[in-house]
DNA sequence: ATGGCCGGCGCAGCCGGA
């Protein structure tokens, strides 16, 4: 079964882009990030047509995630808990039934952080509480849980091509990096980094040149359970889709799983 | 060596992104 995350930088500017991509890496569950929607002008139809269930969590203008999956989607819940007053859309969770028993999603749109100086990298920092908090509920089930998205978090210095460009940025503050090491150490393996040492981006800035100078990062991270890694078939990343037309600044992460 | 963008909103630029 083969599990994806892409922030895809608005849905409506990213139809064609994003069912291109479904057609050819025909993935069985994705979770997306920033589709800039509500839930009622997502273009579900042209989705569904390729054979997936959509379950949106939308927002107007800013922010958003979906799961689409080629199973039914079940107990889906939307939203981070921990702070009622939190408006963003940034996470969504849903369970599917594998061969194996039940395996559960998390997709998530952590907060960019910038500028340091104002209220958005404590809000980070918080959210990154909250998800560690959550996440530490759900691993108790002792199922295949799998928690991916756009976590924008570059956990280590190989992961930028340029990692002193970013040391005053909210990716790359200490803080950013250790409560995201807080995280993996409830017992998530980062996927990519599981399978390899290589220097690896999933993002590259529209400004600057920097695809075409390669000045990338890896922030689009896959956090397996134990019970999730065990069942590690493989590891990608689709960098060839930020050559494409009207590319989003991310590119789809994905992971096998022989479920 | 250096600088370059894009989407949403809504119809002009501004905000947000990373």
């Amino acid at each position: 079964m083969k599990i994806a995350t892409w922030n895809i930088n608005g849905v409506k500017a990213r139809i064609e882009t994003l069912t291109a991509w479904l057609r050819e890496a025909s993935p069985d569950i994705v979770a997306l990030q920033e589709i800039k929607s509500v839930d009622e002008a997502f273009p579900r139809g042209a989705i569904e047509s390729l054979g997936y269930n959509v379950a949106t969590h939308g927002q107007k203008g800013f922010n958003g995630v979906a799961i689409l999956s080629k199973l039914p989607l079940e107990d889906v819940s939307r939203g981070l808990p921990g702070d009622p007053d939190d408006v963003q859309s940034r996470y969504i969770e849903a369970v599917v039934s594998v061969p194996s028993g039940a395996l559960r999603i998390g997709g998530l749109y952590l907060p960019n952080g910038n500028p340091l100086d104002s209220e958005k990298f404590p809000y980070k920092l918080a959210w990154m509480r909250r998800l560690e908090a959550h996440a530490a509920v759900q691993l108790a089930f002792e199922e295949p849980f799998v928690l991916l998205g756009d976590y924008n978090v570059i956990p280590e210095p190989i992961d930028a091509r340029t990692p002193e460009a970013w040391l005053g940025d909210a990716l790359f503050q200490p803080e950013s990096r250790e409560a995201f090491r807080r995280l993996q150490n409830l017992g998530f393996t980062d996927a990519l980094r599981s399978t390899t040492e290589a220097q690896l981006f999933t993002f590259w800035d529209y400004q600057a040149g920097s695809w075409p100078r390669n000045e990338g990062i890896r922030i689009d991270h896959i956090l397996l359970s134990p019970q999730a890694t065990d069942r590690l078939k493989g590891v990608g990343i689709d960098k060839h889709v930020r050559g494409w037309e009207k590319p989003s600044d991310h590119v789809p992460v994905w992971v096998e799983l022989d479920v």
